[in-house]
RNA sequence: GGCGGCAUAGCCAAGUGGCUAAGGCAACGGUCUGCAAAACCGUUAUUCACCGGUUCGAAUCCGGUUGCCGCCUCCA
């Protein structure tokens, strides 16, 4: 194993060491629950999902922690808007985000820890930084001293003066330096409050983080990961926050995944180009996304449209249609399973050879800071060799071309499993795939049915003429079909 | 203004010094099919935004130009 990862701290990709073998822990910055998530935090959590899963399959134990930041102005202001608390508002949303992460198939993280369950930890972390002169109090503020820590803009890239150069930061005249942080905020009136020894408040944003990778990883742990926009101010405030209290770094590789663009622009809440994944999931299978997403190497930027996500269910299409045809191939052939005794064919064991080279490819590609894409490239390849084999084989039976079959289905499943890809049974997946467009598009399926139907009869009798014309009114209704030997399937296009 | 990233075929997208520039979508031709669809076979970038440089050799390294994007404020 020579997994080589890009490091943000760097700027370079490095060899991969854990710091005790055979273990891995990874802290993610989880969301701010005030709202749905959308594709981008979709593509966060698969990105980092796919890495968990990854260095599992490499035979790692690896503990995944991602917060719920669950005391925040935005949630404030939503717990106002709507008349609760802001319990009321991060109960409901941990929940919806739970529900979509499920419906993704993003793995559950160890452990999710929340905010608002770590306040007397975040007051130890911010005694020990007033101890190492690193924090200050300001009328029940207390901020953040960025000048004291000498490493502050490593993990970003920049110094304090070209922070200073084009600050936007709001004038705060309690801030020491323009660039300090809050640490601890003083409770307006109605607001929610903690005791603290500055009094009445709650935490800045980046304290809680510090606390809980701690808490869960240790000083010291392996992988940071997060969106491209949390480097700078949110992680580069975690490192002045950790490294300053325990003088030891943070984390040994920072992993940051690019953003979902929308006309080429950053896919967010502010700009309101947003679709949710609950949307998303309304219209395409969950696969379809994942594959959307990881078809792109995770740090580019990957441009959403309607568009390119038909074809990524077009490209989902076709795995399935390789699964489902290798499905039905030994349904047909049950039961005789060539185990190798007998020697396989000159042109079987040709095709047996390519698949078996599919982990150590899928791997290579994987190894090199996960390249999901360069690794989807070779799953098509598998597919293509193998839809060829079938094509020859399939009228065929043969023990061996059922050994074959079995091994290498098994290939492809294990290594799409990696990617949280052909999870689902093909059958299963065309239904629900098309269930999905008859509801999108308000078709009716007994009509479909019938028509589909009228048309066998047609055939039956080999009135073509009248088949193609039943044929073309359900291409109208953008219906397409497909007559294989003993019945004809639909699905919308 | 400061810091950083990106530019590869009609579209999406791998590739970061040296075999014929992965793969997907789309298109076209062929096989199969009553005809289609799916599947398979074949075709589609002598060229990697542009200009210059380094090198025996560059899409890949260096300098410049143009265009796009991100961070510097909450943000995955």
């Amino acid at each position: 194993m020579a997994l080589r990862v890009y490091n943000t701290l760097t700027r370079q990709k490095e060899a991969f060491q854990p710091i005790e073998p055979g273990k891995i822990g990874i802290y993610a910055c989880g969301i701010t629950v005030y709202d749905l998530c959308h594709i981008g935090h979709a593509r966060s959590a698969i990105v980092f999902d796919v890495i968990s899963k990854y260095l599992q399959y490499l035979g790692f134990e690896v503990t995944f922690i991602k917060n719920f930041t669950d005391v925040d102005d935005k949630i404030i202001d939503r717990a106002h808007a709507e008349g609760c608390d802001i319990k009321g508002i991060t109960e409901k949303y941990i929940e919806a985000h739970n529900r979509d992460m499920d419906a993704l198939g993003v793995a559950r993280p160890t452990i999710a820890p929340r905010a608002t369950e770590n306040i007397e930890g975040m007051i130890r972390l911010i005694t020990t930084l007033f101890e190492k002169g690193l924090a200050y109090d300001a009328d029940g503020d207390v901020y953040y001293a960025v000048e004291k820590f000498k490493g502050y803009g490593k993990l970003s890239g920049r110094n304090l003066e070209d922070m200073l150069a084009g600050a936007r930061v709001d004038i705060n005249e309690k801030k020491r330096n323009p660039m300090d942080f809050a640490l601890w905020k003083a409770s307006k009136e109605g607001e929610p409050w903690w005791d603290s020894p500055w009094g009445k408040g709650r935490p800045g944003w980046h304290i809680e983080c510090s606390v809980m990778s701690q808490r869960y990883l240790g000083d010291t742990f392996d992988i940071h990961g997060g969106g491209e926009d949390l480097i700078f101010p949110h992680h580069e405030n975690e490192i002045a926050q950790s490294e300053g209290a325990t003088g030891k770094p943070l984390a040994r590789y920072w992993l940051h995944n690019g953003f979902v663009r929308v006309n080429s622009e950053k896919m967010s809440k502010s700009l309101g180009n947003f679709s949710t994944i609950q949307d998303m999931l309304l219209s395409y299978h969950p696969e379809v996304l994942r594959l959307f997403v990881l078809q792109s190497h995770y740090r580019s930027p990957v441009d959403f449209s309607e568009g390119s996500l038909r074809d990524a269910r077009t490209g989902m299409d076709r795995f399935y249609t390789a699964l489902k045809t290798m499905k039905d191939t030994l349904a047909s052939h049950g039961g005789a399973i060539n185990e190798g005794k007998d020697p396989l064919t000159e042109e079987h064991r040709q095709v047996f050879e390519k698949i078996m080279t599919l982990p150590e490819r899928f791997a290579e590609a994987m190894e090199d800071d996960f390249n999901t894409a360069k690794a989807i490239g070779h799953l098509y390849d598998a597919v293509r060799i193998l839809n060829s084999f079938m094509a020859e084989w399939k009228n065929k039976p043969a023990s061996e071309t059922v050994y074959v079959l079995v091994r290498s289905r098994e290939i492809l499943l294990r290594t799409g499993a990696v990617l949280g890809l052909f999870l689902d049974d093909p059958d299963h997946y065309f239904d629900a795939d098309r269930n999905r467009e008859v509801r999108k598009k308000g078709l009716n399926v007994e009509e479909i049915e019938g028509l589909v139907e009228a048309r066998r009869l047609a055939r039956a009798q080999k009135d073509w003429k009248k088949a193609d014309e039943i044929r073309q009114a359900l291409v109208e209704k953008r219906v397409s079909l497909k007559d294989t030997s003993d019945r004809t399937v639909w699905k919308i296009e």
